[in-house]
DNA sequence: TTTATTAATCGTATTTTTACGATGAATCAA
DNA sequence: TTGATTCATCGTAAAAATACGATTAATAAA
């Protein structure tokens, strides 16, 4: 049968799954909506606003970059982090696809 | 300080997350996008799709339900699954907002 | 230089996710 | 009734995610 192995494995679903799976966690929405109003941020000032330790932001900052939606840039001591216009471009993209596809048939 | 502990129990990000965090697996992705094609079908029939055993299926087909993205009716023997279209419109809402909001600010 | 600040990383513990086979309950067909 | 089918659930194992404190490396300030 050739359509198995077909539709898990291939790449554009692989991928909406990857910045699905990067949005699936309040701290990390929070992030990109505070990265959202404030342009850019130290890792520190979004510490102050979340209730977790610093290695944890740290962690979900890492996540974010990975996944393409935020770059961080390291100025000094501090490390700069902004919203990444073709990650942002790339999300809603993929996932204004999705949704219409899924719009379409059941609504 | 007020702020804490604000953004992270918002209850529209909680939702966002949970939303996200189930369109965070290529298989469920790959399930959602079957059931817009076939418009409703049994849970073996993913099963044979899917290359996963169907225990696993099951399971997500369970975490998509419970995130309230489709529905499931018993039918005799089977189950027939279908998306649920007030999950579908809210999954399009929920991250529409969100990816515009982020969307202004960066690009 | 010495000290302080910032953030990444390490080590670790706990929880959750993912996957499978096996089992069981419900229904249908013989 | 008996046997077959379907799918949810159980038990379990392995991997990944989440969170924290402690440490380290890099830079800035004293």
């Amino acid at each position: 049968m050739e359509v198995k192995e077909f539709l898990i494995t291939d790449p554009s679903i692989q991928r909406s799954a990857e910045i699905a799976k990067a949005l699936g966690h309040p701290a990390r929405i929070a992030i990109l909506k505070i990265l959202a109003q404030r342009t850019n941020c130290f890792c520190g000032d979004i510490t102050e606003i979340l209730p977790l330790a610093q290695s944890t932001v740290s962690q979900h900052l890492k996540a974010l970059k990975s996944a393409g939606l935020i770059s961080g840039t390291v100025e000094g001591v501090k490390t700069c982090y902004c919203l990444n216009p073709d990650g942002v471009r790339e999300l809603q993209t993929v996932l204004s696809e999705l949704s219409s596809e899924l719009f379409k048939t059941c609504c």
